[in-house]
DNA sequence: GTCTATAGGCTGATAGAC
DNA sequence: GTCTATCAGCCTATAGAC
């Protein structure tokens, strides 16, 4: 039963891929938590369950495996985004799932609000991650075009409601575990919103406050661009 | 003429709470830039023009100096904040005043907005700290009160409308000088806002996100309470 | 590909003279 | 209060055996 496992277990680990995969995983989890210069190697290498010299074997050091992290993490958000965008069969559908998508981006597997709020507060962020930065706020802009050709909007800069939008559910969403240790200590009098509840109140602000001068009389709505 | 100056110059600084307070107005300017692992005690010193030794003598520590900046951050923070709640007329003004303090925290002395994200981002909020951010949130939710009360807002959950406010500010920001740099090697396509274009958008936003819900008819506004 | 052992750099803290 | 000199600790990276 057991000798089916390709000669037993002895070392165990015998694949490479499984080898970066488990250091990328590892990593993913700690550089959020602690930050890049907060996690030793050993560290990295001990979650994984493999030896510390692998991270240079495999990523060229401890940096090189940092930025396969946060490139995979940007290009999946990214990717993710992208799909919303393609799939929503209105802007106001899109703004939703724009929403949501950082809401379940926040963990599992990887905390992209963190990993991206830390890498943005870096010295300078990493060549390699900037075209996909780019990607993201081209989603949020053409959200935004797309909301004013639908006259869901008024006419509104796309730049401004990108960094409204995502400057507040990355915040939201990576303050969220000192959030949850600070009332887990009872030092918060009050409720904290949950995920959900600040997501729909960030949707519907922004609904809201960009909605079109209220037509005055007329029923002007859906479709106006002519 | 030299001579009044105690004694020439020889060894010049000489006054121990000009080494406290140069060590601390260093210390602001390079933990924010690039963070309390990214500072040397070397480089406090020198911005400072003081001697490594004296963070030790003075502050037990780079932690106690980082601390002991961060908490002077905060308070002044959180001061500014509510001495503009006492000011304002009225809860629009107080909106408007509470979110350009937060523009201009941003630099000069202190950049409040980057200091409190690298903070929370850590592993655990400092316990001397959470005063301080407790009385920040209390002037947002006293303010999405008074706004509520005025019939400016509709009925909001005030510690919602702080994260809305708080996230996008201090993210836009504290992100700014990234931004800039990005821009400055050609790297963005499209023109990135200004600090006052993002302060006014936002305020927009929440003024028209959260207004009562376009009173069907009559003129009901300003002090509607009884 | 993986592991052990080790080199070498940097950093925070302090003892003790002034 | 300030400064010089020094030390111990930690951490990344790598050489070389398996």
């Amino acid at each position: 039963m057991l000798t089916t496992e390709r000669a037993g277990r002895g070392k165990a680990k015998r694949d490479p891929l499984a080898t970066r995969h488990a250091l990328m995983k590892a990593g993913s989890e700690l550089f959020s938590e602690r930050g890049f210069d907060g996690v030793p190697i050993e560290d990295l290498a001990g979650r994984a369950g493999v030896n510390k010299a692998l991270v240079s074997y495999h990523f060229g050091g401890k940096r090189g495996l940092y930025v396969a992290i946060l490139e995979s993490a940007f290009a999946s958000m990214a990717g993710r985004l992208k799909e919303i965008e393609a799939d929503a069969p209105s802007a106001r559908e899109a703004l939703h799932g724009y929403v949501r998508a950082f809401e379940q981006m926040t963990r599992e597997p990887l905390d992209f609000p963190t990993l991206f709020l830390r890498e943005v507060l870096s010295t300078g962020i990493e060549p390699a991650l900037l075209p996909h930065v780019l990607e993201i706020i081209g989603v949020s802009r053409r959200l935004a075009a797309r909301g004013v050709r639908e006259g869901l909007f008024r006419r509104v800069d796309p730049v401004l409601l990108h960094f409204g939008l995502v400057g507040s559910l990355v915040f939201f969403f990576a303050t969220e575990p000192a959030r949850r240790r600070a009332v887990a200590e009872g030092h918060v009098p009050f409720a904290m919103p949950s995920r959900q509840a600040f997501a729909r109140y960030l949707e519907g602000l922004t609904l809201r406050g960009l909605a079109p001068a209220a037509a005055p009389s007329s029923t002007r709505r859906k479709g106006a661009h002519a």
